[in-house]
RNA sequence: GCCCCUGUAGCUCAGUGGAUAGAGCGUCGCCCUCCGAAGGCGAAUGCGGGUGUUCGAUUCACCCCAGGGGCGCCA
């Protein structure tokens, strides 16, 4: 809207200074509050091929600058050679009208309209409870589906399980070994317990109920072992606020996917044989130091990548515009592999994308809590949800950006204070629901013109344009993937709203219910944005827009 | 052996090829006769080191140093 009004300005105005090549004009908002709302950098981008100094482009531009609606308040040259710009107050506010007007659908766009996108995310081996390891994945996957949806894309989250392998079987002898302790017989399996932890312990007892004497074989008791876990899972992620809409199981794709797929890197010339197993060697530089095995050697089972790769061959035959896999950072090396597999079978890579997260630590106050998922000693994602709640447990893994280290504070996330960024944002939410309240119970109210005068104190100013920012902040974060940007903006703009809130202690022109029936409606109508872009901006997250707290 | 991530304020982390690098916590000092103090105001401190690319590097490339983690017919 403005930012495009705009950008059509400039562009205007530089094709009137060099008929022959048209830039894009980038549109950006300036470090600094005086060089005005917006600026571009596009002088510098024209002085090499214009072989002029910016500044004077710049001021070419300037002059050829036609201020067409009536938007812009000043434009400026400035520095080595921005422009800079100054919309008029009284536009802003206008332009706030737009988010009482979409609602619920401010910030979301149409612009992937009728594409079809898949995220994969969780996906966490039923070998074992979830852990907080995986559980960042959840958050992560279920938001940037959220951010794809707003931008357009009709999302499919997707839960792919892993319910074959050797891990399965080490599953199922760790089941029977605490078993035939729990009834006093002998070890018939591996002596050595394998998975540990309580929960095999528990699985064993679960065992013991259905079975009873009749000890059923370590294979049986392995599937008994898996499906219990995932259902665990999924009911772990369904307390995470997390609503798969698919889940595919590794079972099916072995059984239906994997062979046609082998057959066919076989013939395309990118395998051989090496110690008695299949590898995959693609003759790629670029993957030379990376082949990987297909078919063990043992038992010529496919591997896990053999499978991975029908799989995600099977994702594209799904037609899909975009695929997004939120995977832990362990899997980086996977990616290329992968990727390059597609590549030989005729897919187009650049329609995969992968989020590597890294994975998180856990923290009581300055205390590091140690975690080996080797040892047993892993963190249950459970236990750290019900002990903070579903809000501060999705908004804190949502804080960082996947890539950076994360250390979960136990004790922050349960603090009830402003200290604890998830209330502050949910309570600046809370207390502008309470203001309505106070004002008699309205509902968000339609912008009208007369507000315009009621509503241009330098924070109302201030606010309505970061407000408005907000759909861009969400393409942003929807185009990177990364939902943390979103968590910001809302933690930087709840602090503006709170700033303004408390001027009204002194000055009577920033209280939104007063005794002018004007100035009220006028302010409720703000204060109605501001709550409005909140909700959004939590709904995105997954996170709860309480009325109180 | 190979690979990935991270080094920004006392702490936890944002951010950007450009104009004066931000926030929270913590610290210190303030503010409730007030639309919710579950809040607000003010103060102080910083881009690990080096080389290169560039008109311009905290941002990109390479090297080094320091942390964290992964892979090698597990998934």
């Amino acid at each position: 809207m403005m930012r495009d009004q705009l950008k059509k300005m400039i562009e205007a105005a530089v094709s009137r200074l060099s008929s022959s090549d048209s830039v894009s004009v980038e549109i950006e908002r300036p470090t600094a509050e005086q060089f005005g709302d917006f600026s571009t950098h596009v002088a510098f981008v024209l002085a090499k091929k214009m072989g002029k100094k910016p500044r004077e482009i710049a001021d070419e531009i300037q002059s050829a600058f036609v201020n067409s609606e009536g938007l812009i308040e000043s434009v400026s040259v400035a520095g080595a050679g921005f422009l800079n710009f100054r919309i008029k107050p009284e536009k802003w506010i206008e332009s706030l009208g737009e988010i009482s007007k979409k609602g619920s659908r401010f910030g979301s766009s149409e612009f992937h309209k009728g594409k079809k996108a898949l995220v994969e995310f969780v996906s966490a081996n039923p070998t074992g409870p979830l852990h907080i390891g995986n559980a960042r994945g959840g958050p992560l996957g279920d938001a940037i589906s959220s951010l794809l949806e707003a931008v357009g894309y009709q999302v499919t989250r997707e839960f792919y399980v892993n319910d074959v392998g050797g891990q399965i079987d080490k599953l199922g002898e760790s089941i029977l070994a605490h078993y035939q302790n729990l009834v006093g017989v002998a070890h018939t399996g591996k002596t050595e317990l394998g998975y540990q932890g309580n929960y095999v312990e528990d699985l064993a007892r679960r065992a013991y109920e259905k079975y009873g004497k009749n000890i059923p074989p370590s294979d049986e008791l392995g599937e008994f072992g898996i499906n219990l876990l995932q259902t665990e899972i999924s009911q772990d992620c369904l307390a995470m606020g997390i609503r798969f809409d698919s889940w595919v199981h590794e079972k099916e794709i072995i059984k239906k996917k994997t062979p046609p797929v082998l057959d066919l890197l076989k013939k395309s010339g990118v395998t051989y044989e090496k110690e008695g197993a299949v590898w995959f060697a693609p003759r790629d530089d670029f993957l030379a130091d990376r082949e990987c095995v297909l078919e063990r050697s043992d038992s010529g089972r496919p591997t896990y990548f053999a499978n991975d790769i029908a799989y995600h061959a099977a994702k594209y035959d799904r037609g899909f515009d975009l695929m997004v896999n939120v995977w832990g950072s362990n899997h980086h090396g996977h990616v290329p592999r992968i990727l390059a597999a597609l590549k030989v079978l005729g897919h187009d890579p650049s329609l995969l994308k992968t989020v590597l997260y890294q994975y998180v630590r856990i923290k009581r106050g300055a205390e590091a809590v140690k975690m080996s998922k080797r040892g047993g000693n892993f963190i249950v994602a459970r236990e750290i949800l019900d002990e903070v709640g579903v809000d501060p447990f999705r908004f804190f893994l949502l804080l960082k950006s996947p890539e950076a280290h994360l250390d979960f504070d136990i004790d922050l996330a349960k603090k009830q204070s402003s200290e604890n960024p998830v209330y502050y944002v949910q309570y600046a939410h809370a207390r502008i629901c309470s203001i309505f309240k106070k004002a008699g119970g309205a509902g968000q109210i339609d912008f009208d013109p007369e507000m315009i005068a009621r509503l241009l104190l330098p924070e109302e100013v201030k606010i309505a344009k970061e407000l408005l920012d907000f759909p861009w902040v969400v393409e942003k974060a929807a185009r990177e993937l990364n939902p943390h940007l979103v968590a910001y903006y809302l933690m930087d703009r709840t602090r503006l709203f709170q700033h303004y809130y408390d001027r009204a202690r002194e000055d009577p022109r920033y209280r939104v219910v007063s005794d002018d029936p004007q100035q009220t409606r006028a302010k409720l109508f703000f204060v109605g944005c501001v709550r409005q872009v909140l909700r959004n901006g939590l709904g995105i997250l997954g996170i709860s827009a309480p009325e109180q707290m």
